[in-house]
DNA sequence: ATGAAAGCGCTAACAC
DNA sequence: GTGTTAGCGCTTTCAT
């Protein structure tokens, strides 16, 4: 790998100039600016950014903690962020956790260590892990998805969205109403979703149950047990708001296993109007966050931050209630 | 943010015990191993990633790049770089770009800058691109998904993967079978399971076709265009291997919308065994890529390489046919 | 066992 | 317009 000095010596000017040319910072000769492009492009010349980094103090960065990758909703997410970041000038890096305060601290820690000049965390941790790590990050954080108190969050508004999801279930005629609530350790300010549905049920008279889909149980296979009690449990259910896509897209497919015609006998909304939302059999009636609004509010945030602006408290993103053939 | 000189300050140290003891290196007395430990805890410090990659000419970093996160496919695969990275020790930095080679350079060229030890490059380009890129890349550089020419690369054994899937549906009784390549620009090793289709159809005496998803045109719309010209040039038409989960399940729901029964009057196999496949109705008859192992062999090649084991020049990862219910 | 000092590749004064 | 130089935070000889 080739260095600044490198540079500087085919070119025959000093590495100052080099640097110059580098960071269009600083006047320089035409001529010397020709030699110079033509020197680093000759040696296949790539300025080195942990020195960069280094002397600078920082990074253009913004480090991004998530729970995984391999989850529709989460990677819409990182899809989301990493193109708003490049679009205001920023990398990103993202550490991985499923959570666990232990492991949580490491990613936080690896951010740090990497000079990000910001970070965004997308997940829930209890108040106390909370407090711990937030105190002393000594860079600008954000929370997007979950909110978490005293820092600047991003969330969705998932007041209107369990209002949208529950009228229009009973809009439909739905008289006997189950919530499976999702993974309320990781999304807590999912519980809004919850507390709409209930609100709601009652404000209309319409007989209400609520299951938890249990975090350490987010396989496919509890939630195929979780769902086979529920429509044991609930003869008369007639409809279902499923907190996520993918528990949605599972209660479908198991309504539609036992015989059950939707939406004629049961119908069912989710919530996040991931892609497959849209290509299942029947395509699923959804609540749909926007992605692209919330990555972008959050990388705003730190920019912000950053910029020694103070940015909102709590912002809170619109959804939207997509209709299709579920309900 | 501290630095390794406050910490040396506050122990009473000077920076280079501090560091000894940081790298657990050189000898070290007890009592100034607990001023240290001490200091740096009390401190919040956390070594600068920056200065020792500088200093060290490295980083333990692998970078990755990927078209986008948000497909189910991708993401399996970022999850498990990303996993298995992370037990042999390694960081991974994604650099992500759909294409293009402008783009694809760029993409290099910020990993390089970001002095990772090694990159696995997940999809293909044209091989002009290639070449210009792979000369001077000057880091070990392997292949994972589409194997490049003269780089070490790991891929699914796709040929195994379509003669699976296509005696499976002849097997069934298929003997009017379309085939859908996905995207070949993206997956050039991909062909090989048309390749295999054609092959096993002849032999068989089976009637068949082959339809192509351009990339281009990879949207959720066009693939209803496709396949609603699937449905409508092949009324004969009993079986289908599609090159991708996607696909596979926007053929079910086509099929079913348009009241063919599955998997009585038409059998569908996908590829991938992305985890919606197992949760949509029917549950999906699929060829299952070993993201774990894929990623792993990929993982192992950068760093073999990087402690100057030289690596297998192909690997080739077992599939397996997942029988569900499309067939 | 420990400290002083050189230097990793780069930026940013500061001189000329 | 250009070069010299002092660090950025760290690792690593080399003395002691």
């Amino acid at each position: 790998m080739s260095t600044i000095k490198d540079v500087a010596k085919s070119a025959g000017v000093s590495i100052a100039t080099v640097s110059r040319v580098l960071n269009k910072k600083g006047a320089v000769s035409p001529e010397a600016e020709k030699a110079v492009n033509r020197a680093m492009r000759q040696l296949d010349y790539h300025p080195n950014r942990m020195a960069r980094a280094l002397v600078r103090g920082k990074n253009n960065t913004i480090g991004v903690v998530l729970p995984f990758f391999n989850n529709p909703f989460w990677s819409e997410i990182a899809q989301e962020i990493e193109r708003n970041a490049k679009d205001q000038g920023y990398h990103v890096l993202f550490s991985i956790s499923p959570g666990g305060e232990k492991e949580l601290e490491q990613c936080i820690s690896y951010l740090r260590a990497s000079q990000v000049c910001g970070i965004i965390q997308t997940f829930s941790a209890s108040q106390e892990v909370w407090s711990a790590i937030v105190k002393n990050v000594g860079v600008p954080f954000v929370a997007l998805i979950s909110d978490l108190k005293g820092v600047p969050s991003i969330v969705s508004d998932d007041t209107q969205g369990g209002i949208l999801a529950t009228r229009h279930l009973i809009a439909r005629g739905c008289k006997n109403l189950v919530h499976i609530s999702g993974d309320l350790h990781l999304i807590k300010h999912a519980d809004e979703r919850t507390f709409a549905f209930v609100e709601e049920c009652k404000k209309k008279n319409v007989a209400y149950r609520i299951y938890e889909s249990q975090p350490a149980k987010l396989t496919q296979e509890d939630n195929a047990e979780l769902i086979n009690r529920i429509f044991y449990e609930n003869p008369q259910m007639d409809g279902i708001f499923a907190s996520n896509d993918i528990i949605a897209t599972q209660c479908v497919s198991y309504a539609l296993s036992q015989g059950f015609r939707i939406p004629e006998d049961i119908r069912i909304v989710g919530y996040d109007d991931i892609s497959v939302s849209s290509q299942i059999y029947p395509p699923l009636t959804t609540i749909r966050q926007n992605y692209a609004m919330l990555a972008r509010a959050a990388v705003r945030a730190v920019v912000d931050i950053v910029h020694g602006k103070e940015p909102k408290p709590l912002e809170i993103i619109p959804v939207e209630l997509i209709e299709r053939k579920t309900t």
